[in-house]
This record gives C-alpha cells, structure tokens and sequence, in this order.
RNA sequence: GGGUGGUUAGCUCAGUGGUAGAGCGUCUCGUUUACACCGAGAAUGUCGGGGGUUCGAAACCCUCACCGCCCA
C-alpha cells in the first residue's frame, strides 16, 4: 500500500474536505449526462435567494438532497441534480435601495435602468457567497447546469408561458382590492402578507340623527369618509325596519343607503357595519353586490387624500386618532375599545401594515390550474412525503383565490404586455417586438412566477431540450414545508400548464425547519441563530451533515445544537480511528470474501449484522427517512462494529492467525463506507480510498444487502457473549477492580461458548487458567470464576446480586402473572404465550442460581 | 373562529397492540494494543389528566387541559 493511503493520526476536516471537492469536481463526477442509458434520476434545487448568505435551513435542505443524489448516482442512475438561484424581487430590491438609502439616494435618483444594474452587481457579489457556502458543505450539484431565474433562457421562458396563459384566458387585468404596501409601494400577493395580532382600537360611532341613526363598529374609523353604505344582517330585527334608508354620514355629511347582506355577523359589534368598498376586501365584495360606490380616500403612501376635509394630507394612522378625536367632540363616539387586539396584515419584507387598496393590476386565473395541481395529488401522480402533509396541500389549492401577479418594481421580469396609443393592449412575445411608439407595462411579475417555472424551464423549454427529455419530470423535490404555498404549489400549477399535463416531480418530500436546542425558531433578535459555516469551520462539513441529516424526521421541526454537531464530530474521529486500527491489523479488500463456512462466529455475527444493517438503511433512505437511516448507521458502526466487533477480534488480530478477519473486516468497512457517503461524503471518501486504493466513492457501487449472510445462530451466540462480558465488567467494576489488573479466572462453559473465552477473556482483562476460585458471577449459563486470592469485596457482591434479585423477580411476577390470566392464555397468539413462558423459566432459574450465590457468601 | 400537529428520562426527540428507547447531560471508575473527540458501569419515566375498547394500551376510540403551526 502507497504511503499516500495511509491516515494521519488525528482527523481534521478542514485539512480534508476542500481538496476532495476539488477532486471531484475535476473529475466531472457531477456532471449529468442527458444522452446516457442510465435512467435518470434528477432533482432542481430549491434556489436560495440571491440576497441571502447560506443559513442553517438552507443546509438542511441540501443534505438531504444530497443524500438522495448521491446514493442514486451510486445505483447507477444518472444523476442531475440541478443549482441555480432566485432573483427574489421585493427581497432583493429592498437590499439594495438600503443601500442607496445609506448614502442618502433612492432608486429615483439613480432611474429605472441604472438601478437594475446596480442590482446585478450586487447580485454578482451575493451570489458568489453563496456558490462557495453550498460548495463548503459538499454539494453533488452539476455546476455546468447552474441557472438564475432572471437568466436570458428562464426570462425567455416567462415571457413564452407568460403569453400562453394570456392566450388561454388565464391572465387577465382587473381592478381588484389588493394587498398593497405603503412603503414598498407595491402591490403583494396574499402569500406576501403576513397577519399578526395587533393591538389596536375598536370604536363605535353613531351615523345619522336621531331616529333615522345606527351605530356602526370598526376598528379603521379613518377610514369612514370612504364609506358608501352601512351594512347589517337581513334577519337582524334591530335593524329590519332601516333596510333601504340611508343616514348621514358624519365628518364629510353625505347621505349613504342602509343595505342588508348575509356576510354581516348579527354577532360582531352592533351588528352594523361601515362598507367601505375601495379599502376593504370584504367590503368590496358587498358593494359589488349592492351597488355601492368606490370612494377612494388614500394615495399610495397610505396618506389621505381627496376627502376634501381637515384631515386631507394626514398619514393614516394619525388620521385615525384625529378623526376619532373629531367624532367625539361631536358626541358621536358610543364607545371605545383600547386595546383591542385583532389579527393585522403586514408585509412579509418590510412588516409595514398592509393597505388593502383599489388598484388595477394583473391577476392570474388559478381555478383550472389549482384544479390540475390538486389532481396530481389525488390521482396520485405526485406523491407528498410525508403523507400526512397532504391535506394542507389540498387545503390550500382547493382554496386558492386569484393570484396577483403584478409588482410596482423594478428588479424582475418585466410585464410583456404594451400599451398602444389608442388604448391597445398587447401581449408581445419573446419573438416577437412591439410596434413603434407602444410602450411597456411598467410593472414586473412576482418572483414566484418565474420561480413556479423551475422544474422545467432550468432544462431549456420553450425548446424541446435532451435536458427536458431526459430529466423531466423531476424525481422528488426536497424542501421546507413552509413553502409547500409560496412555491411548490405554483411549480405544480405551472408546470403541469406548460408540459401538457404532466406535473414537475413524482415525489413531494417535505421537511422541517432547523430550530435552536429548545425547539425555538431562530431569529437574529433571540440570538440563537446557527451559522452553518461557523459550525462546519470547528466540526467539519460531514459532521453538520450528519447532525442534520440524522434529525431530520419526515415533516417535523428539528432542534439543533452545538453539542449534537459535537457529537458527529465524535463519531467521525470513531470512525477514523476505527479504520487506523483495522488497517494497523491489517484490513483488506484484496481477493475474496472466504467462505462462510470458514470463518470464526464473531465473523459471521458482523456480516450477519451487517447484511440487516445494510438492507435497513437502504430501505429507509429510499423512504426519504432519513433521521432513522442515520441512527441505525451510528449504532452499527460505533455500537456492533467498535464496541464489539473489533473489541472481540483483537485477540484474534493479535494472534498472528487472522487472515479470514482481516478480509471480513475489510469487506465491512468497505460496504459501511458506502452507505454512508451520502451522508459524510467526505471521511467516507478519505476512509475508503485508503483503505482500498481505489479512486473515488462517488462513482463506487452502491451494495446490495447479502441475505445468505444473516447468521441467526452467531447472533444468539455473540449476544450470549455479550452478556457474559457484560456481567464480568459490572462484577469488576462493583469489585472496585482496575482494569490495569489481570485477573485469573476462568470460564466454565458448554464448548461452542468455551471456544470464544480468550476472546473474552481478552476484552475483560483476565487470565486463562486453572486457578483456587474465590469469587464467580454467572450470566447466559455460563459460570466465570476468579482467584480474587481469597479477599472479595462482599457487601459490594451481595449488593450486587440483591439488585439482581429483586430485578429477576419482578420480571418473573409479571410473566406468572400473565399465564395465570385465562383470557391471556386463551387469546393471546402462541409465539406470545411461548416468550412469556421462556421468561418465566429464565427468571425462576436465575432466581434459584442468585439465592444460592448470596447464601454462599461469606457473612458480612 | 376554522384547520392541523404535538404533550414519552434533566434537555431534544424516536417508538402505530406483547417486559419503555436514543443522543446529549448527570454520577462512579478507568490511560488495557485504535480513539479522553475515549472506554466500562450506573441512575433517571404513574409515556399530559380522565374515561373506554382489549387477555394485554405510550400506541386504538371518546373527552378535557395545555403548547405549537397554518389559514381567516
């Protein structure tokens, strides 16, 4: 073996892990190939946004999609996993114009096309970052197939589809109330608007003069002057008898109707409502019901405007206070609620309270295409991981209002529709230019809407691509569960439009968010945030992989701590050491694997354990169960493996005799390091390529499970070894015995266990012979008796076997008691009945050998 | 208000009908041919409360309480 095959003393990730990405990206391991005869395999990156730095979530989500690349490649289907990132428009533009703002300027300043390029540039520096974290952590992504979703080829592609769903009548322009945010000066859809409960105020004003007046409740009194009717319930008997009338309107002295309209809670206030249709949404829907006129009484900035009073040019909250004010001093004010804590819409970016505002803006049409993405599901074309997730799915595609797709930005993709000099309204293709003098929509489309064309558009559609042959749909898409709405929703509508039917991925996998070590969400303000890349500079990339990847349980929260990645860190340098050891005693993968038959049961049991362990993992990666796979590849390794396995061959290694143990453990490790590349690819990499000397895990052979290896019979008599080492150690340790000191002793046992005792006599620190016993403990029938020369601990033994006792006996009384039970004996299946009466033989039998030891020692 | 998930060891969580588990933490001991980022041993639970189904319930059903998330 080369000397570049040997491992360093100690493990140290950093020294690692960037040389062996570079390896493999040289090597072109993760370049997909659409021509090949593989079956494809293939995944899209949810794309982080370009204004963020990698965080902890981002992590988690790349883990687990690399994971599933990585053991598909192994499998031998070719692989795509496809990078790219989001342009994210609102996120984006803020970033930047905080900057402008820091040295004073705002976008106006700078106009339209100078802007954008700013931004580009920012986006050029951001991303960057990123592409270097996600490297960091080890990503199989094929880098040749990076997209951007404001590329040349995805902005192609949303002008295309953006035009067919215009053709097809599922674009439109309406006036709409639509969420509007004052400060971004934009409009957002319902997904962008985030409610949280505010404290605000509840008052009740008096309409009208003396019999012809109701009194109406809300929490917005500013915005009264707007009003256009008054609105009660149709059965409510206080106000039957005013449907149809009208009151004055106080502050602007206009005369409104009196409507009745079933929306009204009878229940809520006074049971009257104000309808103020041009800054409600529910009010919008009544007045189109009933008639009532659009008063608009606010600009853009959320300041009033064109009320023709006092209270013209007042922000909206400070006209809320004065017009409240004003009100009482007319006596119009019946009550007054402060605080009154109500649900309040924000903006998801900037958190400023939403205006719901008259504005004409483009919609899409979502009735048809939700219908199809909800059918995907139920016709079980697309799968969603974990089940159970489901019917939040269907909640919301069942639900979906019209979607506004318009933005009042300047970083996205521009609208494709142009406006003529006499009115004309034109889509304008990708291939197609407008005619002179038309100008363009000055708006730009929600980020999601191009971000909804990832699954496809990233492989080359509009045009019929070896990418979109090949790859499309995608495998399984992996993420977050909080945005099954934003996005994965969307990805379903569109694609399914655009690809005649057939929906973007067969399998929705979704996971959950990483939280801090006391299931709290992390936020800046808390302090408890997890920088990933902190965590991989002192752990290494394997080990947060590891942590994540192992908490990972479908469709749950995590919590995440330093300790836990401390704790994958320890069980890489296990690992490690591990296979320094085995490779000391010479492990190997050279030749064949000897016949069973031949090897020693201690063999057989960690091919045995193996072979189940093996089968498992495999079974649970496919199943996208990720936190199991990982905790069933720790215990074998550390558990089986280190504790056991190489513990009970040492005397074998040491032997000098142990050409069939050092193949057995090679072939182990050899298999071992396989299966869990996908998580640590990185130790695994190094691991393997020293202990094989071959070239690289990531194009190696994912293993099939061995089942002739199952070995029933070695694992009842490994497990009958463990328990005698186990006794002997505790018989030690109660002793107050170093390990320093060899102890003679021997083992009185039937044969097949009588061959393993210098095995175990190896591990536990004893000398074989024959000797004057003084002391013994007992465990799985066999006796093991010590020259303790004369002198043994006996409060410290007779304790011991009390504890033993009252253990053995509480195990026996509930085993009689169940087969004294008729109904037990009668009902229950046999193969229970038969464990239970096992138990009672081995309980009375260890209650029978347990009694005699204690009477034989000697009296304290 | 509607939906939905949860309540298991000090903490974070597995466990879908047959003697309650893991990681971390805690306690005791220990440098023995990999590893102190280690080893050995130990302690710790009326599985949220109450009722029911069952020979048998942490698990299934009902009900209450509390916590969380999504939506309005």
């Amino acid at each position: 073996m080369s000397s570049s095959h040997e491992l360093a003393s100690t493990f140290s990730p950093a020294e690692i892990e960037a040389p062996l990405y570079e390896k493999w990206i040289k090597a072109g391991y993760f370049t997909a190939d659409a021509q090949s005869s593989k079956p494809a395999f293939s995944i899209v990156l949810p794309p982080p946004n370009v204004t963020g730095v990698l965080h902890i979530g981002h992590a988690l989500d790349q883990t687990l999609q690399d994971c599933l690349s990585r053991m598909k490649r192994m499998q031998g289907f070719e692989v795509l996993w496809l990078p790219g990132m989001d342009h994210a428009g609102i996120a984006t533009q803020n970033v930047v114009e905080k900057q402008l703002a820091a040295g004073g300027k705002s976008r106006h300043d700078l106009g339209r096309e100078e802007f954008v390029k700013k931004v580009w540039q920012w986006k050029e520096e951001s991303g960057g970052a990123i592409l270097g974290q996600m490297k960091r952590l080890g990503v199989s992504v094929d880098w040749t197939r990076e997209r951007f979703t404001m590329d040349e080829g995805m902005s192609k592609a949303v002008v295309t589809i953006f035009k067919r769903m215009h053709d097809a009548g599922l674009i439109y322009r309406a006036e709409r109330i639509i969420n509007w945010c004052p400060r971004c000066l934009t409009a957002l859809s319902d997904i962008e608007v985030e409610h949280q409960d505010d404290a605000g105020e509840f008052v009740s004003v008096r309409y009208g003069e003396g019999e012809q007046s109701i009194v109406v409740a809300t929490t917005r009194p500013e915005t009264m002057m707007g009003d256009g009717a008054v609105a009660v319930h149709p059965d409510d008997p206080r106000y039957k008898h005013m449907i149809g009338t009208e009151v004055l309107l106080p502050l602007v002295n206009r005369m409104i109707p009196i409507i009745a309209d079933e929306l009204v809670d009878p229940d809520f206030g006074t049971g009257a409502v104000k309808v103020t249709a041009a800054h409600d949404p529910n009010d919008f829907e009544m007045a189109m019901r009933h008639n009532v006129p659009f008063v608009v009484i606010m600009n853009e900035h959320g300041v009033m405007d064109g009320t023709g009073t006092e209270f013209d040019g007042m922000d909206r909250f400070d006209a809320r206070k004065a017009v409240v004010a004003k009100l009482k001093e007319m006596g119009r004010v019946v009550s007054e609620k402060r605080p009154y804590i109500h649900a309040v819409g924000h903006c998801s970016r900037c958190e400023t309270t939403i205006e719901p505002r008259l504005s004409k803006q483009w919609f899409v049409k979502v009735e048809p295409m939700a219908k199809a993405a909800a059918d995907a599901v139920r016709n079980g074309l697309v799968k969603i991981e974990p089940e159970e997730l489901a019917p939040r799915y269907f909640d919301w595609v069942d639900n979906m209002h019209d979607w506004c797709i318009s933005r009042q930005l300047w970083w996205g993709h521009r609208i494709p529709v142009w406006y003529g000099p006499n009115g004309e309204v034109k889509v304008i293709g990708s291939d197609e230019t407008a005619p002179a003098g038309w100008t363009q929509d000055p708006d730009v489309l929600d980020t999601w809407f191009s971000s909804g064309q990832w699954a496809f558009s990233t492989f080359g559609w509009p045009e019929k691509s070896a990418d979109l042959a090949k790859f499309y749909p995608t495998s399984v898409l992996v993420t977050g569960y909080d945005i099954l709405f934003f996005w994965v929703v969307r990805m379903m509508m569109m694609s399914t439009f655009a690809m005649d039917g057939v929906p973007p991925f067969k399998t929705i996998m979704l996971h959950g968010l990483v939280r801090d070590q006391f299931g709290k969400k992390m936020s800046k303000s808390r302090g408890n945030v997890i920088d990933p890349i902190e965590f991989m500079d002192k752990y290494g990339a394997d080990a947060l992989r590891f942590t994540l990847a192992r908490g990972a349980n479908p469709g749950t929260d995590q919590a995440l701590a330093e300790d836990w990645i401390g704790g994958s860190r320890n069980f890489a340098t296990k690992l490690w050491n591990a296979t320094r050891f085995a490779m000391m005693n010479g492990a190997t993968v050279e030749g064949d694997l000897p016949p069973l038959e031949n090897l020693n049961e201690i063999d057989k049991w960690i091919l045995s354990r193996w072979s189940q362990t093996c089968l498992q993992v495999t079974e649970l990666l496919e199943n996208y169960e990720f936190a199991r796979a990982c905790e069933t590849l720790y215990h074998f390794a550390w558990d089986d493996l280190c504790d056991w396995y190489l513990e009970l061959s040492k005397e074998t290694f040491a032997s000098g005799d142990a050409a069939h143990s050092q193949r057995v453990l090679g072939y182990v490790l050899d298999q071992l390091f396989r299966v869990m590349h996908p998580v640590m690819p990185f130790i695994t990499e190094q691991l393997w390529t020293a202990l094989t000397g071959q070239e690289s895990l990531v194009t190696a052979q994912w293993p099939k499970a061995d089942s002739s290896h199952v070995d029933k019979k070695a694992e009842e008599l490994v497990s009958q070894l463990q328990e005698i080492i186990t006794e002997v150690r505790r018989f030690r340790n109660d002793q107050g015995l170093k390990t320093s000191l060899k102890i003679p002793g021997r083992f009185i046992a039937p044969a097949h266990i009588a061959k393993y005792a210098s095995a175990m006599a190896f591990v536990v620190r004893m000398e074989l012979g024959d000797i004057t016993a003084s002391a013994k403990c007992e465990a799985a029938g066999v006796v093991v008796e010590f020259d303790l020369t004369g002198s043994i601990d006996v409060v410290a033994e007779r304790q011991r076997l009390e504890k033993d006792l009252a253990t053995a006996s509480k195990d026996k009384q509930t085993a009689e008691v169940k087969l004294n039970n008729q109904g037990f004996m009668a009902k229950a299946p046999e193969n229970v009945v038969v464990e239970i009466r096992e138990r009672l033989e081995k309980t009375t039998s260890d209650i029978a050998r347990i009694t005699a030891a204690l009477a034989g020692l000697p009296k304290a």
